[in-house]
DNA sequence: ATTTAGTAATTGAACGTTCATTCGGTTGCA
DNA sequence: TGCAACCGAATGAACGTTCAATTACTAAAT
């Protein structure tokens, strides 16, 4: 696949992403996002073979580039650091990346979930948090309760953050994150 | 409006909820949701005035029950044990009506949010809570950190953890909750 | 270097279906 | 008698998808 090809599957994913956002899935026509990426209608069919498959690989990739992008870490840091790191740099990356967020909030509790979740692939974001936290737990660092409690707390307050934030509810101050962070450090610590 | 009416209102309702967690808002006809309540297509007009309105009285319905089925706790408990009883009561009533608790979220993370969010009206649910929150703090038992902070910790833990369950990721025992609320006090409590 | 042929990418009008909404008529109740 | 509730076929617009035709690119042959 060359260069032109790549950058035409972006500019779909790209418009597919802004127009869903604005309208939803279905309230986005295949038609419109075509004109937004200036390309025809028939030419997202040389690519996906449904709207279905557009909106799944767009899901794909949105996922991909959020984990590039919070697992840049220097390995060197303590525990601790770490911790936060990562944590601010998803909320970073969502504050900055908003239509992301919100497409991904989207199609994680709509039905097109069912369509991916059954297809039992971990995949690299769930590996690397899964060997964060045992690493912590292992080491006696944080409390030894399970992967997925850990991950409530953890995912689950950064995006209620981020919503709040985006809602416009409360102003993007570091305070709070701060805050919040801590709250949950706090928390997951072996006293 | 007599009992006959309530009925048939609260079938659409019923019926809308159950199909747009199937298939989704769009992927829900009306004269799916019609047939589904026993009710001819044109009865649901008589009711609400478009499909969009209809999303939205059933989004406020939603929210209101849920709100109903929360704060109902005995005023003399200790601030913990009510701070425990309220996030119990909160994931209980979404694992026993997951329907509910998807559309909201899928209403939440969808356009059709900000139809209802520029209406500044706050809501029962989230006065309540504020309340709680500033008692709390007021008594020096919570860290006292903003509200929204407090909101983002304790209900995005919630719905993270009714995720997680709903989506078969972990079962649903009581360990994994009690370890949940439990770091979430830990973490909010003054030291 | 130029031609040629084959393949991949692209186009957008046309098709057939689906769906939200309407409306004229019917029922049931006060 | 009047009005609200209710019905469901009809309407017309919108949308996902197809497809026959066109263009752009690649590389082998001359």
């Amino acid at each position: 696949m060359n260069v032109q090809l790549l950058n035409k599957k972006e500019a779909i994913f790209e418009s597919t992403l802004k127009l869903i956002n604005e309208h939803g899935f279905h309230g986005t026509p295949m038609s419109q996002i075509a004109t937004h990426a200036n390309v025809a209608t028939g030419t997202i069919y040389h690519y996906f073979n449904s709207k279905d498959e557009l909106i799944l690989e767009l899901f794909k990739y949105c996922r991909e580039k959020t984990n590039e992008h919070i697992f840049n870490f220097d390995e060197d840091l303590a525990y601790k650091e770490r911790f936060f790191y990562i944590w601010n740099r998803l909320v970073d990356y969502y504050l900055t990346h908003k239509e992301t967020f919100w497409f991904i909030e989207q199609f994680y509790s709509s039905p097109y979930y069912e369509l991916i979740k059954q297809k039992k692939t971990t995949y690299y974001g769930v590996d690397k948090m899964y060997l964060f936290f045992e690493e912590g737990i292992k080491s006696g660092i944080i409390r030894n309760v399970s992967f997925y409690t850990l991950i409530s707390v953890y995912i689950g307050s950064a995006t209620s953050h981020v919503k709040m934030v985006t809602y416009g509810f409360c102003k993007m101050q570091t305070k709070g994150r701060e805050d919040l962070i801590e709250i949950i450090w706090n928390g997951v610590k072996n006293q």
